[in-house]
DNA sequence: TTTTGAAATTTGATGCAACAAAAAAATTAG
DNA sequence: CTAATTTTTTTGTTGCATCAAATTTCAAAA
């Protein structure tokens, strides 16, 4: 059938070259458009064929659809009917099964990082969060989500899982284009800031439980604002079938 | 850019038809390797070439390299090396870090179905049980393994979550390779058996708690069993990129 | 104006060939 | 016999043509 596995011949030159492989034309589509998707630069409903996408990205229907099948795969992007691939809306069920999952698997993430964290790195977090406060300061709201963004992977990065790590990025994807129109109104708010603060105080007190509980009451802080808008918004909520 | 949305026409037939479009070359062949790989018949370290994927599958290289595209993505495969696509052996940090996963996610899915499961699904799960205890006596191992997997996520589904279970889902493609070369030293133990009766009863009293409790020991029972054998095969433990 | 239906267009799926890179095999040099 | 080097084969990537299905366009009919 395939082919046996070989005997695993040791390194012997000490790990030399973690040689990361990530060039392809399809590799780079993907992370493109997925971070279109994350920052919720591509509003919800926007419909997406193969050789539109293979355009702007300017490479051949081939990559385009690894790309577009891959993001599907991951739920970023979903099949609204026969030859028809669309960026998803995000339902109130929709949400609340992801904010589930979030605080589950994030609050996982924040509290194995605790253990992890230095302190130059609780340092680097700090710089994020006088960025954040800049931000808002100076109404520069993209800046803003960017560097919240930032400042949560950058913990969940220290868990050392970098499956969960995986997952939780496929969630936040699934978040971004519900962001899209919903600025700065979101972003404006400070409710984040005292969080961040609190999970700042929990790393530096190595208490993960505090570290937890801060980014727990972040995602449900975040939940609030955006279930309430998106309620606001109306009835415009589709399907989610993956 | 791309294509803007379109006005939401409502459904004037009642949603007659929710047609689920599940049929294509690359769908089907991503399904079948996905299914060959969480049944553990694949074994860790085989390596799958493109064309011999084609082959086996008796399709062209295009829904062969779908296939295995997608489920590098979720981390059924991993790229060992340039042109080498392996199926993942399982280290025991691996192990331990999706075991994390597994207790927060199929918890959740655990509490959640307990509100939602109907006494006939109970009863179903019943009858699983039953083919589970009549394989063990009859020694069909591969049978138990089927029929748990059957329980397990009879209860998940019924959370409601869909891509919660999605997640879940990937997490046993990631343990079933490790499977392979166990039986039937694995399926041979009876602990599960005491933890799926507790998650029953937990159903039929509608306690989230208890029915959490009891996935969660289930899991955790087969983590130590199959951390030992992990250790006791040996060192063939790879790296884990994704 | 609205409706209907047929023609033209666009779309995703699929197979395939060309190509460069990598691996394997064969050959030669020491 | 071993090691180095060349040749051959295999591999993933990419672009593209083909095809059937779905969508859109458009004009004729009501």
């Amino acid at each position: 059938m395939f082919a046996a596995p070989k005997k695993g011949k040791e390194a012997l030159l000490g790990d030399l070259a973690p040689i990361d492989r990530h060039s392809s034309l399809g590799e780079s589509a993907y992370a493109t458009l997925k971070d279109s998707l994350i920052r919720g630069a591509m509003q919800p409903g926007t419909k997406l064929t193969l050789r539109s996408v293979a355009q702007v990205l300017e490479v051949s229907t081939t990559p385009a659809r690894d790309a577009i099948t891959r993001l599907i795969g991951e739920g970023g992007l979903i099949n609204a009917g026969p030859k028809t691939v669309i960026v998803p809306y995000l339902s109130l069920p929709d949400l609340d099964e992801i904010t589930a999952i979030r605080l589950s698997l994030e609050g996982l993430a924040a509290e194995q990082a605790t253990n992890h964290v230095t302190e130059a790195e609780i340092h680097e977090l700090e710089n994020l969060q006088e960025r954040i406060n800049r931000g808002l300061d100076e109404g520069r709201y993209t800046d803003v989500l960017d560097a919240n963004k930032d400042f949560h992977f950058l913990i969940y990065r220290r868990s050392g899982m970098r499956r969960l790590v995986t997952i939780i990025e496929s969630l936040w994807l699934r978040m971004g284009p519900a962001f899209n129109g919903l600025y700065p109104e979101f972003a404006q708010s400070r409710t984040g800031v005292s969080n961040h603060l609190w999970a700042l105080r929990g790393l530096h007190d190595r208490d993960p439980a505090a570290v937890r509980g801060a980014i727990e009451n972040d995602i449900r802080s975040g939940y609030r604002r955006l279930s309430s808008q998106l309620a606001a918004v109306g009835e415009q909520g589709g399907e989610s079938r993956s």
